[in-house]
DNA sequence: TTCAATCCATACGCAACCGTATGGTATTGC
DNA sequence: GCAATACCATACGGTTGCGTATGGATTGAA
């Protein structure tokens, strides 16, 4: 229901209904509707990026190589708008605000400390990361993502070479 | 109403509540909520993307020139939300997430004969004219826009001179 | 077998909205 | 000075959704 209209129509008697049971079912799992949507936040972090972080530990070489290893496991997934339901929930709700700004922030660390590694001064890293990710968020929000898996990979070995022609190949 | 609480929180009652009349008022003025929405996304074009494009049709100098008339022009304006609030609710209303699409084309489209104007192929531009718009994209939705004039314009000459300083300068 | 916990259905009161019907007031054209 | 039009209030019926109270039904343990 969220991802496909929002968080202002994850309601309680249509979400049963949809579910082939009735409220009195629903009140007996959640406390009432704000505890359902509290805990969305947390099962959304572990199926969207903990995967994509833990991947990208155990990627080998350097830090270009690294970040190849990021954008090829991304293009290889099936995109979902779990993370744009989420942004345009955390669009009204600070908490939630906050803990996608979290993510964002574990994400964009990445990126920046992987830029550090390949030479660049923590300031221009940290520019270059944003660059790099804001490049996903605006992919993803104005759902501009290609459809075959070949063209993802085109675009990201395109978005790689901008981003790091002009660092020394590690 | 729509850019603090989102689209499924413009509700007559309300909204007439929040003007301080009654919703007989409304249905004078609008034949019904339907109808109100609908309004709503060209009321936002004329307000938030018209002035932009056309203060660049003006600008003087070469592509990088107006590049920078671009960044400035935005820099110095006032951040508001009203863009995040029409992305939040066109990714529910497919009427809604095309208009938003032909404005991200507009803008992008823009970027992109400015980059073939600089020098680049056209594919090469529209590359690049997607990783110079998604940084907008970017900015905004992860609400990650200074507060400060200054901090904005010294950002918009970082990624005027990161995006650009492979090209020559006309 | 029996008791208790688990899980779900039914039924109710309540509030928020939508849209319509209808009447009142003010302003404008003639 | 008098309609006609423009604009707004009041009042009503109907729907949707929240939360609670209560009563089965099933299952595992003593």
């Amino acid at each position: 229901m969220l991802r496909e209209r929002g968080i202002d129509h994850v309601k309680v008697e249509p979400l049963a209904q949809r579910l082939g049971v009735t409220k009195g079912s629903f009140y007996w799992h959640f406390k009432n509707r704000q505890d359902l949507l509290r805990s969305l936040p947390e099962f959304w972090v572990r199926r969207q990026t903990d995967p994509v972080l833990a991947h990208v530990q155990s990627a080998p070489g350097g830090p270009i190589d690294k970040m190849r290893a990021i954008l090829e496991f991304i293009a290889r997934e099936d995109p979902d708008q779990y993370d744009n339901a989420m942004r345009a929930w955390a669009q009204f709700d600070p908490d939630v605000a906050a803990a996608v700004a979290a993510i964002d922030d574990r994400r964009m660390a990445t990126a920046r400390s992987l830029f550090e590694e390949a030479g660049l001064s923590p300031a221009d890293a940290a520019f270059r990361a944003r660059l790099w990710y804001f490049y996903d968020v605006g992919e993803h929000v104005t759902r501009d993502t290609p459809d075959s898996v070949e063209e993802r990979l085109e675009r990201a070995a395109h978005r790689l070479k901008l981003l790091t022609s002009d660092l020394g190949v590690a």
